[in-house]
DNA sequence: GTTCAAACGGACCTAGGGTCCGGATTCTAT
DNA sequence: ATAGAATCCGGACCCTAGGTCCGTTTGAAC
């Protein structure tokens, strides 16, 4: 499992080139399927070698794009101020992280799509999958109108997942602020159960 | 695109057998990704060419096969009795839909898997999930406390899509009825949204 | 400057989807 | 029954793309 850091310049250097490649190409191709990795080592102007030895391999490549482009959220998220960080309201928060996933997503279509679907492997068993259900999970607990945290968590995640963005996106040409407030609305409707169990709440 | 009807009785013959061998190959390995086309001409004693005629692609087998198993449903929906029947009342039926779909890819836990996630192409281009997401959405369009009905019927089919139910079935062990409860209590949630527009129902 | 570990890069390997075509099989007309 | 045409069979073959190997080069430490 080849992820370690170098220290040698040119390794660094290399790294940095094939990330910068590998983020314009999938910028630049309809759909990621016809990104080869041999593409992106010839862009970067780098031999295969160098780049599986420094990716591991096209799921390795993928994830670092994807955790860099993630991290400034990751950070809003955990530390930030409201209404994505952890002092914000449970009502509050849920329907703000989705549309955090829903903004992230949009503004990286192809790689969000690559990644998540691209892959053999199930994108469930991917750890940011993992992170962003279990936050969304533990957050949900706080409300009590909510039953079942861990599989609403994964149902609302899942109307964010790649395809059904870059499908609405692309094919049905909704607008961005359109599918936000729809969004926004789903989640909306999710917690708002309370009704059913008795609690109408204030408001 | 190779899919008429032979005459030929070889040809029908070889057609099942096909379609035999790769239902029992795709119900007994873990992945389907380790389904080769050559293990199912193998398997069903026929020559990849023979394969590849009868179905056109990978796709179009995995079609053959989805489709044939979602025929019973697909009655059942389009002119069967109560709850998923047409003459069912929509708050009543929009549950009994997914519930339906749900049932499915549990029993087909493998099969929608390739079908859906395997192939290379958005599975939101697949003519069954048009089917399927028309459907609910005329459903839903006639239930007035839904707003955007197109985005909420997009919304509810991911929360059964293949990758899911298998990572929840898999990974998680959630029995069947306990998943199949999570699920309508969520669809329950979605529909119950009244209330937030202004109008606090009865209740 | 010498040394050696580490990185380089592109030839090479492999798997699996898909194609091709000479030969076998089936249908039809007589 | 049989010739002939149409269709089908099957597995050798091709191609692509991810991943590996190893002789060569580079960089850093002394």
């Amino acid at each position: 499992m080849p992820e370690r850091q170098s220290s040698r310049k040119d390794a660094i250097r290399n790294r940095e080139a094939v990330l910068a490649a590998a983020d314009a190409l999938f910028a630049r191709h309809e759909s990621p399927e016809d990104v080869t990795m041999a593409d992106v080592a010839a862009a970067a102007g780098v031999g295969k070698g160098t780049l599986f030895r420094a990716f591991g391999d096209r799921a390795g490549l993928l994830r670092a794009l994807y955790e860099g482009r993630l991290e400034p959220i990751r950070q809003a998220v955990e530390t930030g101020p409201p209404p994505l960080g952890p002092t914000t309201p449970p009502r509050e928060r849920v329907p703000a992280l989705l549309d955090a996933v829903l903004c992230f997503k949009l503004d990286n279509r192809r790689l969000a799509l690559a990644l998540e679907e691209g892959g053999s492997s199930s994108p469930y068993r991917a750890e940011h999958y993992e992170r962003w259900h279990s936050l969304l999970q533990a957050v949900l607990e706080e409300i009590p109108s909510v039953t079942d945290s861990g599989f609403t968590a994964h149902a609302l995640l899942a109307a964010t997942r790649a395809d059904l963005v870059e499908h609405l996106a692309g094919e049905e040409r909704i607008p961005r602020e359109r599918m936000r407030a729809q969004l926004s609305n789903f989640v909306t409707a999710v917690l708002a159960s309370g009704p059913l169990q008795g609690l109408t709440a204030e408001e």
